[in-house]
DNA sequence: CAGAATTAAATGCATTTGCAAATATCTTCG
DNA sequence: CGAAGATATTTGCAAATGCATTTAATTCTG
């Protein structure tokens, strides 16, 4: 294990040599980053955090997902999420219903509510949405979308 | 479209029809949450945490920043960073330094140890940067970062 | 030059998070 | 059938996080 080790790393580029502004992944995490505190106020304000956004964004289009599909979608752990559900189901934001044909799994519904809550703060996400791609033409938009898809289904590990 | 007035809900696209998969902010935050959690066995190795991390790769760049500016590139609050360098400091990773002209600043610079650990953790940060990568034209890649700079500057606050 | 306002970093505290384990249910296959 | 393994979700617990506050030092203003 000890000259594998040393001999792995001689000829990769240095991320220095590669330069920040130039790795992706710190780009995309310094915008995603913004584009997430952007929005923190507003969803302070209707008690939402991250997760529970995220939740009622995806519910939003998806409707009744199972827990597990629905924490592949907001990217979060099924922990995270269950507790998160906890807390939209008591506010009365969505509402949790055992599957019919298993009832180990649960499947998750947006409520009248819960929808509602989402409209009022889809306008900020549209706009901090908007801020981002303020000046780039719409067939780089395309270009963009179409890229961030196929780097999607290169890491994905779920089908979804 | 039909005019230019003030943005009212009722003109706005709706997240359905716009399509999950066309939404760039989530493409983003699902293709970033596999490269961080993909890379969170190998840090959790080496006893680090994602702003841990990032320090780290922060600092194998640029020598020497404030704090303040070492947070901002890291995508954190001042407080996480500061509890984050704190464990740093204590493993001998990185050292601080109060500023030559002002006292009340700290500069931050990685240690030889420090520079070790992320030479370990780098070639994991390039395989999976590569994997998100794969099959993707060098003409595409550098079009898609070209948007992610743009990007960033409509949206940074920090001229940095 | 003094006092107020600003800035940098650290700290208190409540909440959130993630891992691991527990619970409950379903599936497989002897 | 029924035990062993797999799957879906929840829960316990320690660690990490974010907001607000504190401490310390600098800059601004009259």
């Amino acid at each position: 294990m000890t000259d594998d080790d040393h001999d792995h790393q001689e000829d990769l580029p240095r991320l220095g040599e590669i330069g920040l502004a130039n790795y992706a992944p710190y780009l995309m995490n310094r915008i995603m980053g913004r584009y997430n505190s952007a929005l923190r106020d507003e969803m302070a304000k209707l008690g939402l955090t991250t997760p529970k956004m995220r939740a009622l964004a995806v519910l939003s289009v998806i409707d009744g997902p199972l827990i597990r599909e629905l924490a592949v979608y907001i990217v979060a752990e099924q922990s995270t999420l269950s507790r998160a559900l906890d807390q939209l189901d008591a506010d009365g934001l969505v509402r949790r219903e055992t599957d019919a044909g298993d009832s180990r799994a649960t499947r998750v519904f947006l409520t009248d509510a819960g929808r509602a809550v989402f409209d009022t703060l889809w306008p900020h996400m549209v706009e901090s949405f908007s801020r981002m791609f303020r000046g780039i033409p719409d067939d780089e938009r395309r270009a963009f979308v179409g890229t961030l898809q196929k780097m999607l289904a290169n890491i994905r590990k779920h089908e979804i």
